[in-house]
DNA sequence: GCTATTATATAGATATTCTATATATAGCTA
DNA sequence: TAGCTATATATAGAATATCTATATAATAGC
């Protein structure tokens, strides 16, 4: 698969996912691997990196859960900026493949 | 518009467009920009070192062309490898945007 | 006790694209 | 003819997202 392409689709994924509910990382790479069949396999490298800089932002926030003792789990969810991010992110997202489709469609006219 | 999502469909691009016929790289820029009503505005300073890169690769050639005392241009073919790398970037376009579409269009079930 | 899985984290490397700058030809017009 | 814009290519250096590798720790199964 042509890594080069994914890029830039993984915080659009992440805030889409985050819409409905809170999930934390290591459940969003399971969800997406399971959503999309296995065409995407998010590492640990690329996806905390990319919450902390989302959380930065203020596109979403971040709580630990789980009990006080045991495993520790960061549920992200999405704040009012994220959803106005992801809103944003899907219509650039929209004309964008609708662009590159629309060059590979008629290679040249 | 989101400039990560653009990233990675600039090789992808020209290699399509070089598909039908060869251009140089200013006549690449022009038409994809036509072509795609503006969304996508390649500068020079991406364009021709991607251009070079495809070329180190060997997925097209280069050939300039023009009368020998005036403005020179430098026409880009596509290789047999080249025609390979579209078909396989073409292919991974597809899984690629099928996918996120896939988590878009469902945000949780 | 050992291993695999779950769960998060970060440092450093890689690679593409962007910004800025440079050079040169050609056409237009004031 | 001087100046401006468009055409045409090029590269150095900066910015930035993602990847590789490594680290830590809890939990479950054997």
């Amino acid at each position: 698969m042509d890594a080069e392409l994914i890029k830039g689709t993984l915080s659009l994924l992440i805030l889409s996912l985050l819409k409905r509910r809170a999930m934390y990382g290591y459940e969003l790479a399971a969800t997406v691997k399971e959503k999309t069949g296995g065409a995407f396999e998010w590492k640990a490298g690329s996806l905390y990196p990319s919450l902390h800089k989302l959380e930065k932002d203020g596109l979403v926030q971040a709580q630990w859960q789980g009990k006080p003792e045991g495993r520790q789990r960061k549920y992200y969810h999405l704040t009012a900026a994220g959803d106005q991010a992801l809103a944003e992110k899907t219509k650039a997202w929209s004309s964008i493949s609708q662009a590159v489709n629309q060059v590979l469609e008629k290679p040249n006219e």
